[in-house]
DNA sequence: AACGCTCCCGTGAACGTTCACGGCGTGGCG
DNA sequence: CGCCACGCCGTGAACGTTCACGGGAGCGTT
């Protein structure tokens, strides 16, 4: 029936052994044109196509790592991802990307079946270390912005404080005081939001004028609408990403307002709206370039990097809307 | 030295056979409790970790695919990939993602090494057809938005001609008849042109008024303000993509000008502009959706789709800026 | 004529895993 | 006591390819 056909099969049609229907299709050499040619001409008419596993086994040669990722959609992991695709090429890697929905089951359904498919994994995680470590068959696993503790893990540490800092200097240097935020929409608030505090506290201003968005640009527009009807004084505001703050400043402009607004993530996207979005930026490619960087090291057994040089430090990106 | 640990290690380890460590690994039953543990031990100690390809090849449940996009960050590209994503994750696919940066370098070194990696490859392409066939290794092969000819490809082609003349129709019944159009900046004009023109002409306007534009949103807002200083008549355009709209429409309101615009793709990123961007939608999703399904039944040996369900009709989408 | 070299080509072995089978001990039942 | 069933475990074989080696034919040189 549906029997696979293998280099046994092209050999004896072309009347030769496996050996010489290997050197034909892999260009070795050691072999006469015109029996190459009958060897490929046998090939093509059995439709042979030979064992990507058959192939590794013997010469394991390519490495390939998998790419988590919980949205393809938000232009934040596309570049990330574009990034880690970049960096993997450069190695001569193989990337296999699974978009997992920001949902756990999704992530634990990609898990089961990563661990035979990829020799490290890269990404976002919701899940606990333990299930990670239970589901992901000892291979190497590097986290983004997140903590580890198990030395087989590691993880790339996204630092904010500081730009978040500037944003705000930036904002009350140019004599905003009554300074609002458009957080997630989440029970717990995010540590953007912990940042953005801090930084208000330095200057002795309160950060109290905040809103929950949903993490989209109509949910930012919904958002800024709500934050303005309650604090109608506000003169600039922080948003928890580029795209709720996009939507706040359509939200400003459409109701006819002058508002500052800083973003956080530092997306190409923001350079296509009018005005530009300032906001505070985080190296998206070299996000992509240490996770892959990170994963080379744990899997050839090398010193991993670690400390300061895991770090990604967001800074503050001037463009026009602040 | 850095040999490979294999089962036989971990099996030496805890004392055991091949396939005992082989059932603790794979939740197989038929072993006891305390073997399986010490055998778990054992493996974590070793840092023991399956090899895929042995496992493929005596189990060969998986198939895998190639996904080969010119460029991750055009946001166009993103949706199909994410669409592909999905369709193959429903179909318990593994897909490779293989960002050729638009270079036919890049698509060679990727399909020298795509062969041995996939069982399929889906994608866009600049090769020749001849190139692709020498250098695919007999794997089948989808083509998006592009003719095949061989029996090992197929083609998902994309029908534009009745939505760019919708969008024509749209401006004319609007009042305009000065309608320029930025297309993109090679040598031979666009699909996209070609339709125009026959829009155009079918309304006995002529289709004069074109300018070439790169294709980024700089590139909209320069090759909008090259065009009006040489027709300043204009009252709309039609352009290549939607980012090369996007910047249209940004030269446009900074100067002050009242112009129609109408892109072509249908991105979600046309929602967040203000005014959001009309344009000439295409289903990203269904072209993801039936790239896999082709590449599905290539595989299996079924009759593969053919004729009218192979095409993806562009519509007119109307949002705020025409 | 013997030797060596080059050009082709074929044969065992190996890669690391799972499958199919068989075997051994223990306990229950007739 | 004998038999079978069952739980647990080990041994050959197989998957499809490449590598290392060996060998024969043809031709030129000594």
């Amino acid at each position: 029936m549906s029997q696979r056909i293998t280099i046994n099969d092209v050999a004896s049609a072309a009347g030769v052994s496996r050996q010489t229907v290997s050197r034909a299709l892999n260009d070795k050499g050691e072999i006469d044109g015109d029996t190459k040619q009958r060897v490929l001409d046998a090939a093509k008419e059995l439709g042979y196509r030979p064992s990507r596993f058959a192939r590794g086994l013997v010469r394991p040669d390519t490495t390939s790592i998998g790419l988590v990722i919980p949205d393809l959609l938000n232009p934040f992991f596309t570049e990330v991802a574009a990034a880690a695709l970049e960096a993997a090429r450069a190695k001569g890697w193989h990337v296999v990307v699974y978009d997992t929905a920001d949902s756990v089951d999704e992530e634990l359904s990609t898990l089961q079946v990563i661990g035979s498919q990829v020799d490290a994994v890269v990404g976002y995680f919701n899940l606990s270390e333990t299930q990670l470590d239970q589901h992901t068959h000892g291979i190497p696993v590097v986290l983004i912005g997140r903590e580890h503790h198990a030395t087989r893990f590691s993880s790339i540490r996204i630092e904010g404080a500081q730009g978040v800092r500037s944003a705000v200097d930036h904002l009350v240097a140019a004599g905003h005081r009554r300074i609002g935020m458009l957080d997630h929409a989440h029970a717990e608030p995010s540590d953007k939001h912990q940042w953005f505090c801090d930084a208000m506290n330095a200057h002795g201003l309160s950060p109290d004028k905040v809103a929950g968005a949903v993490q989209s640009v109509d949910g930012g527009a919904d958002a800024l609408t709500r934050l303005l009807k309650a604090q109608p004084d506000v003169t600039a505001i922080f948003t928890f990403n580029d795209i709720i703050a996009i939507g706040a400043l359509r939200a400003a402009r459409r109701s006819g307002r002058d508002l500052a607004v800083i973003g956080f993530d530092g997306l190409q996207l923001g350079t296509v709206v009018d005005p530009a979005l300032t906001t505070v930026a985080l190296d998206t490619r070299k996000i992509g370039a240490l996770a892959v960087e990170q994963a080379a090291r744990l899997m050839a057994g090398d010193e991993p990097l670690s400390g300061e040089d895991l770090v990604v430090q967001a800074v503050l990106l001037l463009r026009e809307s602040a």
